[in-house]
DNA sequence: GTTTCGGTTCTTTTT
DNA sequence: GAACCGAAAC
């Protein structure tokens, strides 16, 4: 039996064992936020609650992840069929159950950044509107992005936009008129279409939402601050029959503003839900007092948050050190100078990290720490599922699912030579916009639409499409890959990449992580809404490894190390150039030590 | 007309 | 490192 009282603290316990109701958990940094969310699980469980009853929203895969674990563990696996997941992942499981009521084949693809930018800027080119003044596709789609997400129309955003884009706007909106046909024709979402069609699934579909409404007797909802309208209209909409709605945020912890999270969420919960019952805590127990003070003469002054203070547990220790360096390279060999000394008395590397705002400010770092054979891990600025190896086994998995999948069918036919876009399209039109795999003739006619210097290699591909509808593979994607790698694929990534070896480790690791799925749709919504491998990833660096850690300071939200350095503390560098609105700034050139 | 190759530029944060 | 652009090669 879990004995709440005494592995809580007060304020901890008196969230996680409240009865009910609208509630909002204010929980500042390190005080025990997951924690206290874990352990409220834990209690509506102890307190019958039937788990499958339980909805607990987070925000990142990572938390998702770590969320579930630790609830396991405490539960001991008293947590199955709970629903857990991001935001996204719930969405998904929403839509593919209900796709046809919003007319989507319950196959749609989910496309990821990649994807969506690829097809804008085909919308783009057929429009001729590539180059000159035109803003380019990440532009395009951070705007369509900002749009969804904030609902706000295009054209009220551009005209908030600082710069003036000499453009006019009805080019944009034909582009995203374009666009949202083409997703639509291929079969596909984009992130943010998994948010609006599951609100719009709830708004216009009362049958359905009231089963989720009756279901859901609990609603947990992490990162509170981090939501978006869309987010929370989906939670309030669900919450309505029961009102069990268990936010937990900081406000002073926002920091996907630039993804149409809105902190006002938070500020107006107690609004929107009169009756809320509202908890601080305030307790941390990461860091010391030195480090504490700081973080307090942030939080005060700032009119528009809940006030807050950060009590220490822990005894004084050291402040906080600014070293004011000429240049990077200055910089990278103080710190290499100060590791040593670290290390001389006595700490892990893998206690240390070193905190910056974008991946590129880590460089000069890396390149020393390597001369000096200081090992240093890094959380990868480039997305395990992002990278053209793994995309490119998942299009042969995609276009065995959706015959629609354009994208997927093009990318899998441009990775023959001799085969560039053009002759990929061409087939494509050939074929009538549609590749049924199953379809013998279809496939047929496929191999002789392909030039004929090329046709063998497709021919052994093609003989894995067969066998997969033969031997229904459906079940084993992992199968599919591992043969397309050898049919094909293996030699044309040791043949066109340097680190081609490397790449086919990571498909291996990629297959073994198949086997973890039911069927190739599971697995690839996964791939698609996975962002990181990290779990996988992190592990296998992490075994037995005493490292350095090297982060974003995003990424490195919520963990601890024993000392931390902070670089780049200057103008412009931190925060960005981009954020302006914050003021507090450093001095030239500086940079912080501090111990947790 | 297409594909491939070579040189150049620019790196946030996540789903 | 990868995405983009222009030029060479097929």
């Amino acid at each position: 039996m879990i004995e709440f009282s005494k592995e809580l603290n007060k304020e901890q316990y008196a969230a996680a064992t409240a009865p009910g109701g609208p509630m909002l958990v204010l929980a500042a940094a390190g005080t025990g936020k997951t924690r206290t969310l874990i352990y409220r699980v834990a209690y509506l469980i102890d307190q019958g609650v039937d788990p499958h009853r339980i909805l607990l929203l987070t925000f990142t895969n990572k938390a998702a992840r770590e969320m579930i674990e630790r609830a396991t563990a405490l539960t001991g696996a008293g947590i199955g069929g709970m629903w857990g997941g991001t935001f996204h992942h719930i969405a998904n499981k929403l839509l593919r159950r209900h796709a046809s009521a919003l007319g989507y084949e319950s196959d749609y693809t989910i496309l990821d950044s990649d994807d969506s930018k690829k097809l804008v800027r085909h919308c783009m080119s057929e429009r001729k509107l590539i180059g000159r003044e035109f803003p380019k596709p990440t532009v395009l789609l951070s705007l369509f992005s900002s749009a969804a997400n904030t609902e706000t129309p295009i054209g009220a955003i551009l005209e908030e936009c600082p710069e003036d884009y000499k453009i006019d706007p009805k080019d944009i909106l034909l582009v995203q008129k374009d666009y949202i046909k083409s997703k639509k024709e291929l079969g596909g979402m984009d992130f943010d279409d998994m948010l609006v069609n599951c609100l719009r699934l709830l708004k216009e579909k009362p049958d359905i939402t009231r089963r989720y409404q009756e279901q859901f007797l609990h609603i947990l909802v992490d990162e509170y601050q981090d939501t978006n309208t869309l987010q929370a209209q989906i939670i309030n909409l669900i919450a309505e029959k029961h009102r069990n709605l268990f936010v937990v945020g900081d406000d002073f912890q926002s920091i996907y503003a630039w993804r149409g999270a809105d902190f006002k969420n938070i500020m107006s919960f107690p609004k929107f839900y009169p009756d809320t019952d509202m908890h601080k805590l305030e307790t941390n127990y990461r860091s010391v007092p030195e480090i504490l003070e700081v973080a307090n003469a942030c939080i005060a002054g700032n009119p528009e948050q809940f006030q807050k203070t950060l009590r220490a547990t822990r005894k004084p220790l050291q402040r906080p050190v600014t070293a004011r360096l000429r240049d990077g390279e200055a910089q990278a060999r103080y710190i290499a100078k100060e590791l040593k000394a670290l290390r001389n008395k006595g700490h892990k590397l893998s206690d240390i990290a070193i905190l910056y705002r974008a991946h590129f400010h880590s460089m000069q770092i890396q390149m020393h720490l390597t001369r000096e054979r200081i090992p240093y891990v890094i959380t990868s600025g480039v997305r395990f599922f992002e990278q053209a190896h793994i995309k490119d086994v998942c299009c042969l998995l995609k276009i065995l699912i959706n015959p629609i999948d354009k994208l997927a069918f093009l990318r899998l036919l441009e990775l023959l030579p001799k085969v560039g876009p053009k002759s990929a399209e061409k087939a494509w039109r050939k074929l009538n916009a549609r590749f049924d795999s199953g379809d013998k003739e279809q496939r047929e006619q496929l191999i002789g639409l392909i030039r004929p210097a090329t046709r063998g290699t497709w021919k052994s591909i093609d003989r894995i499409i067969s066998v997969f509808h033969k031997e229904n593979l459906q079940c084993d994607p992992g199968e599919v890959i591992h043969r397309f790698l050898k049919a094909y694929y293996e030699d044309y990534l040791i043949n066109s990449y340097e680190n081609g070896k490397q790449r086919l480790e990571d498909i291996r690791e990629l297959i073994l992580y198949t086997g973890s799925f039911e069927n190739t749709e599971k697995f690839l919504s996964d791939v698609a809404l996975l962002s990181n491998l990290d779990t996988e990833a992190a592990n296998v660096n992490r075994t037995h490894t005493d490292a350095l850690r090297l982060s974003t300071v995003h990424q490195a939200k919520g963990l601890e190390w024993r000392a931390v350095f902070l670089l780049w503390l200057t103008d412009g560098m931190f925060p960005s150039s981009r954020s302006l609105q914050e003021t507090e700034g450093g001095e030239a050139e500086e940079m912080v030590k501090g111990s947790k």
